[in-house]
DNA sequence: TTCCTAACTAACTGGTTGGTTAAACCAACC
DNA sequence: GGTTGGTTTAACCAACCAGTTAGTTAGGAA
């Protein structure tokens, strides 16, 4: 049954618990924190969804699941696997710009080389990597792609989107300190580069032959 | 005056701070598992250095004044901008590889907006990130590069080079769940791929008009 | 009305942790 | 052999924090 009170309290739950996650980390966050930003009793946490390690899996797992629906919908344009390698770096700009608290949780998880990732959220992330992977893949066997490993790609790729936008507080914060340093980027300036930057690279003349 | 029982046990202090910090981050590193592992009283820490902030900023900017050496070697090398940038990629695999705790620790100061990082240290990185930007700037004014944001490329790099080495584990596990996703690959290997995706891009044929 | 159960709360607990302190140690110099 | 001053230690403490618990509220069923 659900609750009599308030039929969503859990989503409140772990909204607070992702941006708090995001913000501090595991160890830096604070249960009485997530509980009163969540705006419920500290208890109810442990009531609904369990204790500190249940809640950042059961948040990790609900912000895999919106990556997932977001590529999916990126991969049903269609098109080249060019068109729709585009597509995705542009599905996966908007999202880390939407909900910035996956990212920022995830490259904590690299960090301490997730380590305490459970499997069910390990088996959530290699899901979306296999999309990724298999469309690079079917480009290089259509020849839109160079034969190049597609997981390292992948990895460029989400590397890429992730540090351009994870990194925009630092940069200006830097900018704040010395001048001529600010990049204040529109969100479509930051995908545009990504994908001239990835798909033509930075070389002004390409060596065909440089395999 | 420096210690008459020992010179280097602040360095061993840093060290092992290093290697903790990196692991669990700043909230998640107890100090007296820092002192364990120097091998010295948990007083020491304090004497000799600081208290735990004191002590985080002093392992970053050990570790930037690292990677800052290693990049200017890689610059004397001298050559075309591309051969230099070639030789700043293969040192910072290099050095990422050799001592891991530095990206680890950066990683999770771009997760947390890197609200308390000190200016010193902030000022540190600047000037890491100066010396790729002007690289990749003298490129392009050079013919060498097309005409592109050298931030933006230069975090794209970095990106890459961290994010290649730093899921290394993340992806131990992840083959160890399900088959066929192993990527054990050696030094070299990580550093020609990055060069060879970020200076001649991922398309088969490059597009010249392609801005 | 009475009883039952899910939802909720305030207050507490037991263990942890960053930081301190007073005393001890030791090498050098007089 | 005594003194000085940098170095080291064990023991301690106050604050903090994850998790629990005893008890309350409210709505629905009998």
């Amino acid at each position: 049954m659900g609750s009599t009170r308030d039929p969503d309290r859990r989503d409140r739950i772990l909204d607070a618990a992702s941006a708090v996650f995001a913000e501090k980390g595991f160890a830096g966050a604070r249960v009485d924190d997530i509980a009163d930003r969540a705006g419920v009793n500290k208890a109810m946490l442990y009531y609904h969804v369990g204790d500190k390690t249940a809640l950042y899996s059961a948040v990790l797992l609900r912000n895999f699941e919106r990556v997932r629906v977001a590529l999916d919908e990126a991969l049903a344009t269609g098109g080249s696997a060019r068109a729709r390698l585009e597509a995705v770096i542009t599905a996966l700009t908007r999202m880390v710009q939407r909900h910035p608290d996956h990212p920022r949780m995830m490259l904590r998880e690299i960090a301490s080389g997730a380590t305490s990732l459970e499997p069910e959220v390990l088996a959530a992330m290699l899901e979306v990597v296999g999309v990724v992977r298999a469309l690079i893949a079917e480009g290089t066997a259509a020849g839109e792609f160079r034969a190049i490993d597609p997981v390292l790609t992948h990895l460029t790729l989400v590397g890429a989107v992730v540090f351009l936008n994870a990194t925009a507080p630092i940069r200006n914060r830097a900018a704040a300190l010395g001048p001529g340093f600010s990049l204040p980027e529109p969100t479509t300036d930051i995908a545009r580069f990504i994908k001239e930057m990835l798909l033509d690279g930075l070389a002004a003349d390409r060596k065909p032959g440089g395999s």
